[in-house]
DNA sequence: CGCAGCCTTGACCATTATCAACGCTGGTGG
DNA sequence: CCACCAGCGTTGATAATGGTCAAGGCTGCG
């Protein structure tokens, strides 16, 4: 959502041969225009982490010495205001990228949901790699374009939308972004915590739990359990969320 | 606020020898690594646009085949649902890009606030001039990774602070994003209406008005006219823009 | 001078937050 | 193997922030 995302699933196939050998996963496969001298000079700088829900990739207001690359699992990102009150500003999946976007030190904090792994590089390694590679920079530079768009699209929620149109959106939204997970249609699964979702959604707990009862007894969702639920009647909650119903 | 922004004042100084005929300001002058060639280069692409205040540089849904560098004036960029909320998802001023996060078509909107002026490429070009200019590219990588961080701060905004806290951090931030006016510090010029600043914070015109009439009551603003005022107590104001107050 | 458009203020209302109690579920230890 | 407990989720009652509706005031321009 809120880094770089990489299409990882076809890339991951095509290019096994080469793939990470801590997490299975291809670090920076974006696919595309990346040969594989490159993307071998890549493998070469990774280091392979292997996160358990809670983990923290990144501290807020730590020296931003790495970035990072999402091979598995999810990943919450986020900030605090001084009292506690939390902003989840993201949730990101494998493939996607965390940590291209601060200065001296990281203006945000990111921790596993469930266990979960990733690619990190040294940011000067990042740097060179960049400079030397304009393949690399046209797909993040591109990522990073299609990531502002999104961030205007979480605006909008934030900022005008109802707790019921709050909620659709992100049923509808959430499997977009988990390329992964093998995505029958219809169905979503919920990796986080209401809580979690109620902080990406600038709600409450108890009022994402209303929603979703809400949407359960008028029959447009399913849940089958907390965290697996089934879109029953797709167009119905693609009207709620534009705020047609 | 929303897209690439180039800190153009020290530039347009530095190099006035190639600036702008139309509107005395230099397309793209991001300064630092990108040479005179270039520069040259960007010039002979450039068209240039002067705008009326409401007249539309880009309507979503349009196809995008233009990419936008504001020069002079103020511009608003916004969503809006089917029923005609809107949210405004930035303010740019003179320097900031426009238009490189689409695809096939615009997904938002951006009109002129006050009179003024733009350069504006054909998507071809630009896309060429990126591909053989690496050192553009890197600025505007660099660029939309701190309109990322822009972003994350907004979403915390619109997410998780109360009105009080919205109106500070829109005093506080707002002269950050107009490098060309003269920012006398602690003097704040307002070029939208109290209609556009609910529109980007979330609220309504009725809040906004109230909560700038409790921080004039309490003293720490004061109003010169209704698009000037002066910040008198900077400290408090920037302790009610954390939640500290 | 008058009007249009924007802003401010007030009264009231609604959505969502808060506070509180209860229920479910999964893990652990007796 | 069962029971208890902790943590998360749901539901209900109440409160408050901000929205809505309405009236009136400025300001700048014709």
């Amino acid at each position: 959502m809120l880094e770089l995302k990489a299409l990882p699933v076809g890339c991951a196939d095509r290019r096994r041969s080469n793939a990470c050998a801590g997490c299975g996963a291809r670090p920076f496969s974006v696919c595309g225009n990346i040969d594989d001298a490159d993307l071998g000079r890549l493998d070469a700088l990774a280091e392979h982490l292997v996160l358990q829900p809670g983990e923290a990739l990144i501290r807020e207001g730590d020296p931003a010495r790495h970035v990072f690359n999402v091979t598995s699992g999810s990943v919450r990102v986020y900030k605090l205001l001084s009292d506690g009150r939390r902003q989840i500003t993201g949730f990101l999946f494998a493939g996607d990228f965390l940590g291209l976007a601060t200065g001296e030190t990281y203006v945000f904090s990111a921790e596993a949901i469930e266990p979960a792994t990733a690619c990190r590089f040294r940011k000067s390694d990042y740097r060179t790699l960049i400079r030397e590679t304009p393949a690399l920079e046209a797909a993040l530079l591109d990522r990073a374009n299609h990531e502002l768009a999104a961030a205007q699209n979480q605006m909008m929620l934030l900022g005008r939308k109802t707790s019921l149109e709050r909620v659709a959106t992100f049923l509808l939204d959430l499997p977009d972004h988990d390329p992964v997970r093998a995505t029958v249609a219809g169905h979503v699964h919920l990796p986080m915590t209401r809580l979690e979702i109620a902080d990406y959604l600038g709600l409450t707990i108890e009022t994402v739990s209303r929603v979703l009862t809400r949407l359960k007894t008028s029959g447009v969702i399913r849940l089958l359990s907390l965290t697996e639920l089934r879109i029953e009647q797709p167009a119905v909650l693609k009207a709620m969320a534009e705020g047609e119903a």
